[in-house]
DNA sequence: ACCACCTTGAAACGGTCATTTTAAATATTT
DNA sequence: AAATATTTAAAATGACCGTTTCAAGGTGGT
């Protein structure tokens, strides 16, 4: 492995851990018995090098639990919808690599302002895209403010949980059961596909 | 007003605008035209500054919004619930001071190890408690990973717009129409009660 | 008026970090 | 093998920022 792969893999470490901001490049010299200098030295700067670490821990995450959930366009919307759900979801209960974009960016994008928010921006735009369309068929025609509404909704609910790690751990403890996970996914995917459909204009929940 | 005073209001406009972590001390003092040695003289430190700058900005968003929504113990539960959501989804519309406490939330709060946790959490868990018995109510008999999955998709769900000001920027421009947010506000309080009741293990929504 | 205490002002301090520098070591090319 | 380019090493730099210091100015009590 080249000194610039196992940059790249300590930052994801660090990044994973801290978030950009509070991610040393120190310590992720360290993490890979670089030099100091060697981040300025392949990257550029540690933002270009937070760039790439991003892209790929995104492309991982992507690989292991594909927001198609391998159905095809003939699917119904709603299965596809729910499949999209089911797939960010489980990236957040998942430990390894696959685990580490959800983490990096919930412990990274805050508020705007930053100087990373363009790399963050453009990342998270290649799963808002393919959302659209989806948006769309499960919610009948609507005017914009309601798929933008639907889409904050569905990401925010589809990843609240990887910002609460300590939550996750109260309510699991640190070695769930895959069942007990599995149920909640599915739980969760429900409430989010219910908190979607009450916007659509044409569904009108009566709880209150 | 005294520059106590004066340095708790320009440190509200502040935390507002960046969150703590950006939010400096140097500008808190200019808009006090205070000294620059005011705040660790008068507070002790920025961290406490921030503490009271929070409770303040807390109490009156409850005093403008108050969760309870003015109902009363005899009130059905889903409208005390609705209450709950809607005072909260307000606040986040509410451009003056009563719209701070969730402003600065937002733009503080992202993942636990900060040294100021302890202080953000006393302050939500002021919101936590009176929701857990409205959702024992709405829900019926759960378990606790329920409750408090539902507690958490509710606080994510109600505070969701002012983390992305520049959605609500792009969606409703930068002076909507009254009525317009109104009808965003019920539309997002039925999302959220609709998300919170698919929770319920007596409710089975089928969208799947 | 005197003294004790509170408040202000400007500069200095100390710590954290990303980045740069400089030079030595290693590899690659000719 | 010599020349050139690449990589490593450690120390220095510079920016940022919260906090401290300390002397000067002000205020209230007796």
């Amino acid at each position: 492995m080249t000194v610039k792969e196992k940059l790249i893999n300590s930052a994801i470490r660090v990044f994973s851990k801290h978030g950009y901001r509070d991610g040393k490049v120190a310590e992720i010299v360290r993490g890979a018995k670089a030099n100091i200098a060697s981040v300025n030295y392949y990257f550029g700067s540690k933002e270009k090098l937070f760039s790439q670490v991003l892209r790929k821990a995104f492309a991982v995450a992507e690989k292991t639990h594909p927001i198609s959930g391998n159905l095809t366009l003939e699917s119904p919307v709603e299965q596809r919808l729910a499949a999209f759900a089911r797939a960010i979801v489980r990236r957040t209960f998942d430990k390894g690599a696959a685990g580490d974009y959800n983490r990096i960016m919930s412990k990274t994008v805050h508020s705007s302002g930053s100087p990373i928010d363009t790399i963050c921006d453009e990342v998270t735009t290649l799963q808002v895209i393919p959302l659209r369309p989806l948006l769309v068929g499960f919610l009948g025609e609507a005017d914009e403010q309601t798929y933008a509404v639907a889409t904050l909704n569905f990401l925010s609910l589809a990843t609240v949980i990887s910002k609460h790690p300590f939550v996750v751990e109260m309510i699991f403890g640190d070695s769930p059961a895959q069942q007990t996970i599995d149920s909640f996914i599915e739980q969760q995917v429900t409430a989010i596909l219910a908190a979607t459909k009450a916007l659509s204009p044409k569904q009108q929940l009566n709880f209150i």
